[in-house]
Parts: structure tokens; C-alpha cells; sequence
RNA sequence: GCGGGCGUGGUGGAAUUGGUAGACACGCUAGACUUAGGAUCUAGUGCCGCAAGGUGUGAGAGUUCGAGUCUCUCCGCCCGUACCA
């Protein structure tokens, strides 16, 4: 029988499905073991070969703890709320629910495939309403919740209530917004019940506040930050503004320092932890509140506090001047009526930049002095108050007390506008630059700080600030707290219906809150989230539900409220979904229960992306720490070990397309390749010689520019004024011009789009079909095409183009998508398996490259005529003794194999597969006590193989219960050793020697060997190194 | 700028953690069997050289009997982050 791998594959895969080979249970006297992959949004476009690199691994490993022993725990689900799924609605009017539903289908499919051991019975999806209840269910929890800083963790709103009946707020520590006022026992008892409620929103884990969001007007969304690119939104390319909404937030704050603690105690990659670590930001440091002298001119004449974030109080005596956010509160109560006018100027001008202007421009410092002074706290002299951007209004304070010669931006600042810089450090030049340095440059001009150094200043100045009340110790977090709205349809309901404006939860009896149906899945014309376009979305508080009729209208009579039309976002299910795994079946009546989570714990073993790191992974953490104050769950982590599968990269084929703009101060003449544009002498300012195209090849070595897709392509001519006159020089522009140019009168900017092209317009030769691809794209029609040698090339003169290649992310709209369905077909999945892990270390990203895969297809054709013989290919399998040599094979390979599986470096024990079965093929093996072991070890790479050879081995149970065979030393034992004789460290000849020589009868025995004579030269070693068992070196 | 990672044949990548660099595989070359199949088998394959030999892990230095591996300096690439006070 031939190697029939389709059939093979096929028939184990139903055969485990139908017989639950791979289900776990909840109760077993093995210990346990919780394998989970980050569960996959089943997108449109389906599984490429990218995606299951992370699957296939966790799959090794899980089969491979079943062998040793455990009751493995290795579900699978889908993240099935989210974006794609609505935008396709939007266009199509197909509900999402369809689609997700269609996608799923298709992923369980390709899924099915590849021979997962997933346990399928516990599949959970986001987007099921029996699973949302729970998500909304956890909402909830965190809005009934309050963080206490003296007990250190979460706490029942009801304690919180406690406390205020009993002694108002003022004695209460808490995370909460920063705006409380203090109250009494008795203030509180005599507030209306909106006021109460106003106030706990302030303490509340997940609260309402307004907060500026990225508002893109023409899909009419909120954004999240990673779906803008460079300003604008990714999809769309449309104009993205900052906006105040009132939206849900999560107080992620209240667990900073958690968070940071917590990553001491789990198995991450350093990186990742590196990255959660730079997101929350600790920095330590101090307060310092600054007295605004009062101004006869000012608009108020109120005493004003102005307070700022340092973490060099040791500092304060370098104080040359403050600077504000243009979007701190105080500037306009402290501007003076002489500076009103610039003030206002400036920061209308601030909030017009874009993001991204700001963003490209760090560089050009702006400012306006506000006319007003505060008093230092301890000279007391004035110091003036500045604003300026280089001060952002969301981090700190936002404010700053500027010391210039202890930082680069303020000493910048300093200098551009002529403020004084005043030197605190003995013997420090600062006549160039700041000095930022913490080390024992002993401070200097600052009173009672003078002859310290900076660890010994820092808590003196925070003691005096103390003493002043004008400041104390301070840690100050980065981590923000996270929106939890999204103007979306396909999203978590939130349970909350408003009365007089205040939130009110769903009783969770009630659960879940089903998304309503909606007409149209866009925002309705009020600008109202698509759920305002629900014709049935009140809550009736009498029925407790949804009201049925269109016709109800809210009002506190009939007890009829309006519901929270946002929905929740995406990372809301995915925070907590690995408990619902740890159930047997989906339950009704409970998240998890108690006993499968005091069983299953945490997930051991977790593998995904490291996208994310800040998102995800960061928010889970939160959810989990949560809960498990509130005594939901017995753990405080969720994942205690987790990898980082890297990339597999497609390759994708480009073509360039010249895109030029010429800008003359304030206009701008664009010339792109959607219009006509016969030749490059259009441009009014640089006349380029005919017949002279501008290759990437003159560009790159003139301008150090590549071109690929990950640089933009962009050469900005006039921005680096040296670079424009080098190329204008190229171009034998005339002086006139590059004087012109010079003096900044003209820019022009010279950008080269990459464009995808669908491999179905390539032949093999890498060549275009331009007239083919252009009736595809008709707006391509009149485009320049740049050749990588800089030529130009148009279906009139040419009519094929070579294009570029590079090699980048997956995706279907960059036309390099490899489909592991095809793979399947045309290898097998066992294939497909093996040489994913094939292609290199599992962290690192790589290039899919389909060429290595017969290798790895012609190995497991060795490994099946391992077991047959003949041209008939009959089993051949015997029960006689194998030799010493097939059994060291084995042996080595169990070793090699085992540790390999443990540092998860699947690639090199395929190697070591490669290597076993060449050597077993070459001894002639056909020994069961040989390869009953083999196909065991070789299980958790390719298991329908290793199945199939199981069962012709006579067994009935399936291979995955066999036990991992055992190494045993005595196999590998040798006699004599082949030792590489260096001179003088260079390895020249090896020779056999027994191992049981000692060090003299090494070095004797080598000293006869003729090759030694000839290698010395006569000499005598001066030196022998001999480490036996490894090296011999001579010293000459 | 800052943080992290990396640099080894034509290619993907190995290297027992300081001990024979290039395992394994792709590709390539030659041959065998086949007759137009992207099949199979055998041998070879870092580079220079007919060979003996020389040389070789981004560059340079250092530690060591011995360095791809450790230390320092520099160069290049990739990822993350962005005025964080």
C-alpha cells in the first residue's frame, strides 16, 4: 500500500471526531495540563498558512503532555465579534450574524484539515448570546465595584456606600476620578439620589466620563488608535479628529502597579514584558504645586495653584520658567490681558495641526509666554509661565516646571526664546547642551541641596516640598484608563438603560441583553450609534425586557427607559474567554463553576501574536486581577507561560508608480499618476532633461533611499535642503533654481507609490501583463510605471513590466496568500505540519517559501517505507531484536526530541526525524522495538501518519493514549571517541581514541601519530590541552 | 531619540551553551534508471585553488590553549514606541 495521505488523513480525522478521541475531562488523576492559542476572528478571506504556525505548535505540544502522562486541557473557539463582519454589512446589507456564521464554518473546515486534537465540545463564540450574557454579565461586577487602596484591590460599591453613610469621603482612599469634592457623613445622607449616584460613578471600575476620542466624520466612528495610519483612518484614508464624547471607560489604572508587579511572576518573553512595562509607564517622582503671583492685569484675580509632575525634584533650583499644555485649564485664567491676544492665537493654531503634523514636526519649537509668574516654592522669585505643545495636556499634569539645564526640551525651549538657564551642576558644561545625568555630579547654586548628589537630592527636596505642603512623593503611571464604547453594531450590548441620565444596570437575571435588529448597520442620521436605529430598544423595567412595541415611549410613568446604544469593543470577549473553556459544556447558570476552575487554574502554556502585547494580553490581565478580588476566580494571572509565534511573511510583487508634487509655498500642483502626465518637463519648477527618468538606482545613491513598501517612498525635496540641491545637482538644475529653492520658495516632493499586483497578471518570469492588470484597474490607466532601473514603462512602449518583490505580512489585498487547503491537497496535512515548523525557530518571523516542502513530503515517504517493503508496499514490521545501532538511533532521537518539544524548537527535531529515518533506512530496521517507539514520538508532528502505522501495528486505541518512550543512557554509551586534534586551535585531523584513556595515554598517543610530526614542525608543544571526551589542542 | 531583537553558504536554517562551523532541507552540478513527468536512486556542493594548502560566522579590537558563542567599539537590518517631564 502506497503512502495514501488523503485517504490517511482523512479517515483519522473523522475517526477522531466521531469517537471525542480528543476531549477533556474535568475530573482525572492525571494531572492536568491547559493548552489554548489565542482564539482567531474567522475573517472572509480564511485561513492562510500564516495562521496556523501557532496552532500546529501548541497541537505538538499538547499531544506530546498527553503522551507524557496528563489530562490535557486544548480547546478552541472564535473571537467572532468585530469589525470586517459589519463593514461587509454596511456594504451589503447581510446581517453579521450570517457572516460570522458562514466564516466560522469555512475556518472549521480549513481547521479540520490540518488533524487539530482541539476539544471542540467546549468551542465558545463572542458573538453567542449565552456567551455575551457573561461578558455583560462581568460589566456589570465592574460597575458594581470600587477600587481600595488600603486593602489594595477591589471591593462591592456597597462597602464604598458604607463608608459614606458612616464618615462621608474624606477619609476614604481610592482610585477615582480626580474632580472629587469632600464631603461629610452628613453632606452625603442629605444628597438627592442623582447626586449620590453622580458620585459613586466617580469610584465605579467602569464609569462614564468625557473623553476625546478619534472621531472620523465620514465613516461616522470612533477609532481606535492602531485603526489610524498616519492621521488619517486606515480605512479610507479619510481625516480623523480628536473629539469629547461620553463614553464607558475601565478604570485599568486602579491596577497599574499590579500589572507591573504581576509580570515578575509569569513565564513571558522578556520582550513582551518589556513592552507591558513601557505601556503602564511607572516613573517615580514628585508633585510640586507652584503659586501663580497675582497680576493686577490678569483676567482673575483668584489664587491659583499650578501643578506639575517631576522626577527630578532634586532640580527645583534650576527653575527658569513653567510650561503649560496649550490645553491646560489654568491659561486662560492666568493669561494677562497684554499676552490674551498671542495666547489665543497660539492655541488655536495648536489645535488646528493635525496629529500627524505635530507628529512629523518635533522639531520646530513653539511657545507664547501667558504674561503671568508663579513663585518658586523656595526662592520665592517668579518664574514665568509658559505654553507651548512640546507639553502634553495627557500626561502629568500637564504641566511642567522647566529646567534647562537638566533637559534637552526645556534648555531647547529656553534658547529659542532667550530665557535664562540657570546651572545647579558643579563642574557640568551647559553652554552646548542639558546634562540629565543621575550619577554623583554634585549639585550646586541650590541652597540646601548644594554638595549633594542626585539620589541623595531627590529625597531631601521632596522632605522640604513636604514641609512647604507644596508637593510630596509622587508615582505617576503612563497607563491610561481604556474606552470601553464603541459606536458599532456588531458588539456586546452594554446592560444599561438610563433613568434621568444616570445609568442603571440590568438586573442579571435578565441576561443577556440581545443585540436588537437594525435596518441599516450605519450610524443614524442624529449621529447616533447604529443601535439608535433599533426600533426596540427601550427597557421596560416592569417586564424586565426589551420593549416589544414600536409604538412605547420612555418615561418614568410606564417605567420605560432608554438603552445604552454604544456596544462594547472587541477585547471585551476575548478578556475572559479562557474561563469558559475550563466547563465542560456551556453552562447557563454560571461563567465557569467554581470546581472546573479550581481544577484547571490557569492556562499553562498560551501562544499567540505579539500584537498583543498592550492590548489583550494587558486587558485580560486587568479582567482576571479583577476578578479575582472580587473572589470570582481562584487565579491572579491567566497565562503562565506564554510564546510568541513570529510571522510567516508572503512574498508580494509590486509595481512603482511616479507620483510627483511640486509645492510653491501654499500651493500645491499635484501631479500624480491619475492624471495625464506625458512627460516628467510638466513640472514648472524643475525642468529635468528629457529621456531622464529618476531611477531608484540614481535615488538610492543619492539620497541613501531603498525603494520598498515599508519605507514610504517619499524623497522630501526642500525639507533637507542638502539633499534637494544633491539632486538638483544630478539633474543639472540651474543655479538660479537651487538658489531659489535654497531660500524656500519651492518644495517639491518626489513619491514613489508601491502597488500590489495579483499574481494573476504575473507569469513565472515575474513579468506584469500591464494591459490585463489595467482593464482590471482602470484608474491605473494613465499612471507612470517606474522600472526598479528607473526606466519608465507604459503599455504603449512595453507591455510587460518585472516587477519588484518583498516579502511582508499576509493578507488577501496584498495578493501573497497561501492557502493551507491547497497544501493539504496537493502534501497532506502531516506535511503541511512538519514543515511549518520546518522553516525555522517558532518566535521568528519567515518568508513562506513553498519550495523546501518536498523535503519534508519525501521524508515522510521514507518514514512510511520504513514500515513496508516491497513494490507492493506490504507491512513488514517485525518482532525480531534490533540491532545496537537502530537502538542508539531511537534512543538519540527520544533525547533529542524530548528537549527539543520542552525549549519548543520544533524545527530541529524534524531534523532529528530526518536524520532517524535516514539512518534507520540505511541499518535496514524493521524492527517493532524500534519503530513502535518511533511513530509514537513522531505523533504530536504528524499524527495521521504516525495513527495510521499505530494501527497496523495492531493496536485498537488510539496512538495519542500511548506513552512517551523512555530514554534510556545505555543505548548511547560509546567506547571511543573521534577526537579532533587542534594546533595552536585549529582543528587539523581527527583521530579514534578509546574513551577510558587517560589524560597521559591521550597525549602519547596523539604525540606518535605521524600527522602530529608534521603538523609541529619539528617543534616540541609548549602545551596540551586535553579535555577528555571532547578536544585534544597542542600549543606550539 | 528610547526600548527590544538580529547579522552564519546561492536559500531556509543547525551548532550539545566556550570545544571538529555550515547539521537537516531546498537549490545547483554530474551520473544511473527512465524516454520529453515537477518521479526515483547515487555522488558532489562555504569560498579561492588542478592540488598541497589557504581562508571563512557584518567590520575592528580584546579575554582564552581555543570565540559564531563572552567583553568593548563601530556598521547594517528588523520590530515596538514616540516630545512621558
Amino acid at each position: 500500500m502506497k503512502y495514501d495521505f488523503n485517504a490517511i488523513e482523512e479517515k483519522w480525522q473523522k475517526h477522531w471526531a466521531d469517537n471525542g478521541t480528543f476531549q477533556a475531562k474535568n475530573d482525572s488523576d492525571k494531572p492536568k495540563y491547559y493548552v489554548l492559542d489565542m482564539f482567531p476572528y474567522p475573517s472572509g478571506a480564511g485561513l492562510h498558512v500564516g495562521h496556523p504556525l501557532g496552532y500546529i505548535a501548541s497541537d505538538i505540544y499538547a499531544r506530546y503532555k498527553r503522551h507524557k502522562g496528563f489530562n490535557v486541557l486544548h480547546p478552541q473557539g472564535y473571537d467572532s465579534f468585530g469589525l470586517p463582519a459589519e463593514q461587509y454589512a454596511i456594504q451589503t446589507g447581510q446581517h453579521p450574524a450570517l457572516t460570522t456564521e458562514t466564516n466560522i464554518k469555512r475556518y472549521r473546515e480549513q481547521l479540520d484539515k490540518i488533524g487539530f486534537s482541539f476539544d471542540w465540545s467546549r468551542e465558545v463564540r463572542t458573538s453567542d448570546p449565552a456567551y455575551y450574557k457573561w461578558t455583560q454579565w462581568i460589566f456589570i461586577q465592574l460597575f458594581e465595584s470600587w477600587y481600595n487602596i488600603d486593602t489594595d484591590k477591589a471591593e462591592s460599591i456597597e462597602t464604598l456606600v458604607e463608608k459614606f453613610n458612616a464618615e462621608g469621603n474624606t477619609a476614604v482612599n481610592a482610585v477615582c476620578d480626580d474632580d472629587i469634592e469632600n464631603f461629610s457623613a452628613e453632606d452625603w445622607n442629605n444628597f438627592t439620589d442623582k447626586k449620590k449616584q453622580q458620585i459613586l460613578l466617580k469610584y465605579r471600575l467602569t464609569y462614564l466620563a468625557e473623553t476625546e476620542v478619534n472621531w472620523c466624520p465620514e465613516l461616522g466612528t470612533v477609532l481606535a488608535n492602531d485603526e489610524i495610519v498616519n492621521g488619517v483612518s486606515e480605512r479610507g484614508g479619510y481625516p480623523v479628529i480628536r473629539k469629547k464624547m461620553t463614553q464607558w471607560s475601565m478604570r485599568i489604572s486602579a491596577y497599574a502597579q499590579r500589572l507591573l508587579d504581576g509580570l515578575n511572576t509569569i513565564d513571558w518573553p522578556q520582550p513582551l514584558k518589556d513592552s507591558q512595562t513601557n505601556w503602564i509607564g511607572r516613573s517615580e517622582g514628585a508633585t510640586v504645586s507652584f503659586k501663580v503671583l497675582p497680576v493686577s492685569s490678569s483676567a482673575v484675580e483668584k489664587a491659583h495653584n499650578i501643578e506639575v509632575f517631576t522626577t527630578r525634584p532634586d532640580t527645583i533650583f534650576g527653575v527658569t520658567f513653567m510650561t503649560l499644555a496649550p490645553e491646560h485649564e489654568l491659561v486662560e485664567k492666568i493669561t494677562t490681558s497684554d499676552q490674551k491676544a498671542e495666547v489665543e492665537a497660539y492655541i488655536e493654531a495648536t489645535a488646528k495641526r493635525s496629529e500627524r503634523e505635530r507628529m512629523a514636526d518635533v522639531k520646530t519649537i513653539t511657545g507664547v509666554f501667558t504674561g503671568a509668574y508663579a513663585e518658586h516654592p523656595f526662592t520665592k522669585e517668579p518664574v514665568p509661565i509658559w505654553i507651548g505643545d512640546y507639553v502634553l495636556a495627557g500626561y502629568g499634569t500637564g504641566a511642567v516646571m522647566a529646567v534647562p539645564c537638566g533637559d534637552q526640551r526645556d534648555y531647547d525651549f529656553a534658547k529659542h526664546f532667550n530665557i535664562p538657564i540657570a546651572n545647579i551642576f558643579e563642574g557640568v558644561n551647559i553652554s552646548e547642551e542639558a546634562y540629565s545625568g543621575k550619577d554623583s555630579t554634585k549639585i550646586t547654586n541650590s541652597d540646601f541641596l548644594d554638595g549633594l548628589s542626585y539620589a541623595e537630592a531627590v529625597p531631601k527636596a521632596i522632605a522640604e516640598l513636604e514641609k512647604l505642603d507644596q508637593g510630596k512623593g509622587k508615582i505617576n503611571y503612563r497607563l491610561r484608563d481604556a474606552v470601553f464604547s464603541r459606536q458599532r453594531y456588531w458588539g456586546e450590548p452594554f446592560p444599561v438603560y438610563y433613568v434621568d441620565g444616570m445609568p442603571q444596570m440590568i438586573d442579571a437575571a435578565h441576561l443577556p441583553l440581545q443585540l436588537p435588529e437594525v435596518e441599516k448597520y450605519l450610524p443614524t442620521e442624529e449621529g447616533e450609534p447604529p443601535l439608535g436605529r433599533a426600533t426596540k430598544w427601550h427597557w421596560d423595567t416592569k417586564s424586565n425586557q426589551v420593549v416589544t412595541s414600536n409604538e412605547v415611549e420612555t418615561s418614568t410613568e410606564n417605567g420605560i427607559y432608554p438603552l445604552e446604544l454604544n456596544t462594547m469593543p472587541g477585547w471585551a470577549g476575548s478578556s475572559w474567554y479562557f474561563f469558559r473553556y475550563m466547563e465542560k459544556a456551556m453552562r447557563d447558570e454560571v461563567f465557569a463553576s467554581q470546581e472546573a476552575m479550581d481544577y484547571w487554574q490557569n492556562v499553562d502554556l498560551y501562544i499567540g501574536g505579539s500584537e498583543h502585547a498592550t492590548g489583550h494580553l494587558l486587558y485580560s490581565r486587568f479582567w482576571v486581577k479583577f476578578l479575582k478580588d472580587r473572589g470570582l476566580v481562584p487565579v491572579d494571572e491567566p497565562f503562565k507561560k506564554l510564546i510568541n509565534q513570529g510571522m510567516i511573511l508572503g512574498t508580494s510583487a509590486f509595481f512603482y508608480r511616479l507620483n510627483l508634487k511640486t509645492i510653491k509655498k501654499d500651493r500645491i500642483k499635484e501631479v500624480s499618476g491619475n492624471q495625464t502626465l506625458n512627460s516628467l518637463d510638466d513640472f514648472d519648477f524643475i525642468s529635468l532633461r528629457s529621456n531622464v527618468f529618476i531611477s531608484f538606482e540614481i535615488l538610492s545613491r543619492i539620497l541613501k533611499v531603498k525603494p520598498s513598501s515599508s519605507y514610504s517612498n517619499s524623497v522630501f525635496i526642500g525639507r533637507d535642503k542638502e539633499l534637494s540641491v544633491k539632486l538638483l545637482n544630478h539633474f543639472d538644475a540651474d543655479k538660479d533654481q537651487i538658489e531659489r529653492l535654497r531660500n524656500g520658495t519651492y518644495e517639491i516632493e518626489i513619491n514613489f507609490d508601491s502597488i500590489h499586483a495579483p499574481v494573476e497578471f504575473i507569469n513565472s518570469s515575474d513579468e506584469l501583463d500591464i494591459k490585463a492588470f489595467k482593464n482590471w484597474r482602470p484608474e491605473f490607466k494613465s499612471a507612470i510605471f517606474i522600472g526598479e532601473t528607473g526606466e519608465e514603462i507604459n503599455d504603449d512602449k512595453k507591455d510587460k513590466y518585472i516587477v519588484g518583490r518583498e516579502v511582508e505580512k499576509m493578507s488577501k489585498s496584498k495578493y501573497n496568500v497561501v492557502n493551507p487547503d491547497d497544501i493539504c491537497e496537493d502534501y497532506g496535512a502531516d506535511t503541511l505540519r512538519m514543515y511549518e515548523m520546518f522553516l525555522g525557530p517558532l518566535e521568528q518571523a519567515k518568508p513562506w517559501n513553498t519550495a523546501g516542502i518536498s523535503g519534508v513530503h519525501n521524508f515522510l515517504k521514507k518514514l512510511w517505507k520504513l514500515y513496508h517493503t516491497g513494490a507492493e508496499e506490504s507491512f513488514v514490521v517485525s518482532n525480531e531484536k534490533a540491532s545496537a545501532e537502530a537502538m542508539k538511533t531511537l534512543h538519540k532521537t527520544i533525547k533529542k526530541v524530548e528537549e527539543d518539544i520542552e525549549n519548543f524548537s520544533f524545527n530541529t527535531s524534524v531534523s532529528t526525524f530526518m536524520i532517524a529515518v535516514n539512518e534507520l533506512n540505511a541499518a535496514k530496521c524493521n524492527s517493532r522495538e524500534v519503530l513502535e517507539p518511533l511513530a509514537v514520538l513522531i505523533s504530536p508532528y504528524a499524527p495521521h501518519i504516525a495513527e495510521e502505522l499505530w494501527n497496523k501495528l495492531g493496536h485498537s486505541e488510539s496512538i495519542s493514549t500511548a506513552d512517551f518512550p523512555v530514554f534510556d543512557e545505555k543505548h548511547l554509551v560509546e567506547s571511543s571517541k573521534e577526537y579532533p586534534i587542534s594546533f595552536n586551535g585549529k582543528m587539523r585531523f581527527t583521530m579514534e581514541l578509546p574513551l577510558d584513556l587517560s589524560k597521559d595515554q591521550i597525549e602519547a598517543a596523539v604525540m606518535e601519530h605521524e600527522k602530529t610530526q608534521f603538523y609541529l614542525e619539528g617543534r616540541t608543544p609548549k602545551k596540551v590541552i586535553i579535555v577528555p571526551g571532547k578536544i585534544v589542542n597542542l600549543v606550539g
